[in-house]
RNA sequence: GCGGUUGUAGUGUAACGGUAGCAUACCAGCUUGUGGCGCUGUUGGCGUGGGUUCGACUCCCACCUUCCGCUCCA
């Protein structure tokens, strides 16, 4: 009979425990910023109706069109895996009447996200996201907020070179202004841009400007630009948000072919990447305002901003600059155990030094003392405590000093004194 | 979805159309109450399925997987 062997489905990944300090890094020092800014956290369910994000996302994006991972219940419901967290968001501030709420309303959010796609180089079919949404105001400087917040996480975890890039998109006035400017400008040049340009010009033409081909962003660089389509509020919105990232000193710069590829956004987009001599990096976290999402999902005329960051984009850049993240401490202390009588004492003092708040290791299951000494010494403990037939008769045990390779005998009842005065000496 | 790339013990790596080595880790011993080392030994592998062949880890095909790029995004 051959053994089964299974595998970890395509694009998603096992979190080793000896990566499990980056993500824990990550989420400690976004906490911080979070709990700073006034942010309370939510979790949303990983499963929702798939017309949820249909909605919000938009019909013709990729994440709906082709990305998503859905399924269909029992109940003939269909229900997808989230592809991001905005929606659920949203969905959830409605649900609960959060609009009743002293506004904004400021809420994270941290957790894995699915899409399903061709994995490479910082992209996967699981991924982790961390983001906030701020609900329920439209003051230009909710959306510096988010991009700040988003920036002084990278910031604090060691990222260098941290490059803010940032536009708007428009809104419902000015928008298919520009919209129909930039068609008419791709139908114009359609022979000298790549097919994908021309199919996009037709679905989504706002993203050709995306487009990676040197041939087409040479002949993109005459194309209009949306900050010249601006109506006056969009445009005294992008004013505003551009002054207050003047007085923050962020490093940011006006990028007119940022665009984004969800339907929702409105206005200011923005982006977070790290630039180095011109070499980009790809976005490590991105958002924007989304000032009609919350009405398009059946709530009132409520303006929000949102961003969200990429949790394995962010340690694979931590990781090539070599970041510093604190390992786990081993324990300084621990304890052998020699002879049956000794082992059945051995859990209940350990209960004592748990209660006492010593962290201690053990060596349960290897009895012989050498190689309990042996696993002590690799462990790199400083203290060795040992309870042997003869001590557990006595009511006594031993404590080794493993650098001077002394050991007194002191009462057990005395364990936790004992042990604290030898950690104090150290 | 398309293009390229990858697949040999837990990990890292060899070789060959004819019985798969090496290193490291793990486990067990080195006489049973005292140290990381050392020595000895054991366990464990050709991604899956077909085809060619007397014989395939090796050649061919398909699929799966890995990584990279396109698409797109975090």
């Amino acid at each position: 009979m051959s053994k089964p062997k299974f595998q970890i489905p395509t694009g998603m990944h096992d979190i080793l425990p000896q990566d499990q300090v980056y993500y824990e890094k990550i989420l400690e020092t976004a906490k911080k910023v979070f709990s700073f800014y006034d942010f309370d956290k939510i979790d949303t369910p990983i499963l929702e109706d798939a017309n949820l994000f249909i909605r919000s996302v938009g019909q013709n994006t990729d994440i709906v069109e082709k990305e998503m991972f859905s399924l269909k219940t029992k109940g003939k419901d269909i229900l997808s895996l989230r592809p991001e967290g905005t929606a659920s968001i949203v969905r959830a501030y409605i649900e609960h009447g959060f609009s009743s709420l002293p506004q904004p309303v400021r809420l994270w959010y941290y957790g894995p996200f699915f899409r399903y796609e061709r994995p490479q180089a910082g992209r996967f079919r699981q991924f982790w996201q961390f983001g906030i949404e701020i609900l329920g105001e439209n003051d230009p400087i909710i959306d510096v907020q988010s991009i700040l917040t988003m920036y002084a996480i990278l910031h604090d975890l060691g990222l260098k070179n941290l490059m803010v890039r940032v536009n708007s998109i428009g809104d419902d006035n000015c928008r298919p202004l520009y919209r129909k400017a930039l068609v008419k400008f791709l139908r114009e040049k359609s022979s000298s841009l790549c097919g994908d340009c021309n199919r996009r010009a037709k679905t989504n033409p706002l993203r050709v400007l995306d487009c990676k081909n040197e041939k087409c962003q040479e002949t993109l660089s005459q194309a209009p630009q949306s900050v010249d389509f601006l109506c006056d509020s969009c445009k005294n919105h992008l004013k505003e948000v551009l002054e207050y990232l003047d007085e923050l000193k962020v490093p940011y710069c006006l990028d007119s072919k940022l665009v984004r590829g969800l339907d929702y956004y409105t206005k200011t987009v923005f982006e977070i990447e790290t630039e180095k001599d011109g070499v980009r990096s790809g976005a490590l976290a991105g958002g924007g305002r989304y000032d009609n999402l919350v009405k398009m999902l059946g709530g009132g005329d409520i303006p929000a901003c949102g961003a969200a960051a990429g949790v394995d984009r962010i340690i694979s850049a931590m990781k090539e600059i070599g970041a510093k993240v604190s390992f786990p401490s081993v324990p300084e202390i621990f304890f052998a155990q020699i002879g049956p009588l000794a082992k059945k004492k051995s859990l209940p003092i350990l209960e004592d030094l748990r209660r006492a708040n010593i962290k201690v290791g053990e060596g349960f299951g290897k009895d012989s003392l050498k190689e309990q000494l042996g696993k002590a010494s690799r462990l790199g403990a400083k203290v060795v405590i040992i309870l042997g037939q003869r001590e557990a008769l006595n009511n006594m045990i031993l404590i080794r000093n493993m650098q001077t390779a002394k050991q007194v005998e002191v009462k057990q009842e005395d364990i936790i004194k004992e042990i604290k005065n030898v950690l104090k000496e150290q």
